[in-house]
DNA sequence: GTAATTTCTTAAACCAGCTTAATTTTTTTG
DNA sequence: CAAAAAAATTAAGCTGGTTTAAGAAATTAC
């Protein structure tokens, strides 16, 4: 049915098949197009979003009224405003797909009842975080130690399907440039 | 027995006195004086650290030799190099204390031992893990839409604790600043 | 297939925050 | 409590990356 899903879930923890069914219910899947949003500034996230196909950007608007991109999420990656899923908290950020996209939306009162009833999912959950906490050490390292053209050159080199597939003005955003300077620096390069 | 790591797991979930006293097998209680080490440079983060009491930094050392502390701990916080624990890899990070501290260390294969055991632990852990990434989302957002000026002013009123426990090279070191420009932001206050 | 819109480039002026270097103040240690 | 070490300050000059503004190129949508 969704099968970056199940492969994603298996990576890290054991699934059988009865459970595979059960999991499928606590899912709701979207479909949609270009620049559709899942989340606006002011809302609450009320769901977790798995991107089954396609690609989305999580960004806020900054006192200048620029889009600010915080975070990508291509194919088997989640993408949530955790603080204001877990707090009930009106979110900052606005949640949009860059392509046409396959979602799978779990709300906070599924996420519950499924980790009660699958308790696999518990420890998926915990890995999938731990790994998030351990990803987010590692670019705030990269943002101690780099000067935003290493930054970029190294963003650039690392994940290059990123480069084919984003417009270069939402990287240089992401990466807190500005698209003048990457354009600089991509002249510099070549 | 360890009023901070019993009360801090029981904030998020429910553990009755048996479960208590399994736990306090897996971990090792450590006293330590001001300026040990709990991980150096090309070691293996073999355990996660829960301030019980005290304070512990972690930094690396940088192309120009100083030390960019990237994360701070205070009591009930947890701290490790989450890639290296996860993957086994040597971590390029130091983690000291800053003054005589009591930690909790929990080593990988305890950690595993005692999530089998204690399923409870594997929610606690999911829990604490996402409280984690929402708070580096909320800081990276600070990071994009603030100026350094203003990053500084933010932190020292957010954790006004801090500034009186650490000292203000360590400070400005972990905002990215140099001493001398946070000695300048704050002759400017005043 | 072409008009509209979005994305990328070029270039000059500017400035937030760093570097360097020397001095002063505070804390630690025996 | 004195000497040594660590931490904080001051100040001048400099630079990596931004801002502003305009035009060119590429993509999208009808």
């Amino acid at each position: 049915m969704y099968p970056n899903f199940i492969n994603h879930i298996r990576k890290y923890v054991e699934v059988d098949e009865l459970s595979v069914a059960l999991l499928n219910q606590y899912v709701i899947p979207l479909k949609l197009k270009r620049k559709e949003f899942l989340l606006k500034e002011g809302q609450i996230c009320h769901s977790l979003y798995f991107v089954e196909k396609g690609c989305l950007k999580m960004y806020f608007i900054d006192d200048k009224l620029n889009e600010q991109i915080t975070q990508f999420a291509l194919e088997h990656w989640w993408m949530a405003d955790h603080f204001s899923f877990m707090d009930r908290k009106p979110s900052p950020y606005f949640i949009q797909t860059i392509e046409k996209s396959e979602i799978l939306a779990i709300n906070s009162y599924s996420f519950e009842a499924m980790l009660r009833e699958l308790p696999q999912m518990e420890r998926y959950f915990r890995i999938v975080m731990q790994r998030a906490v351990a990803a987010s050490q590692l670019r705030n390292k990269y943002l101690y130690e780099m000067s935003k053209e290493e930054f970029f050159q190294h963003f650039s080199t690392s994940f290059p399907e990123f480069v084919q597939r984003v417009p270069q003005y939402m990287i240089a955003s992401y990466l807190g440039l500005t698209p003048q300077y990457v354009s600089e620096l991509r002249k510099k390069k070549v």
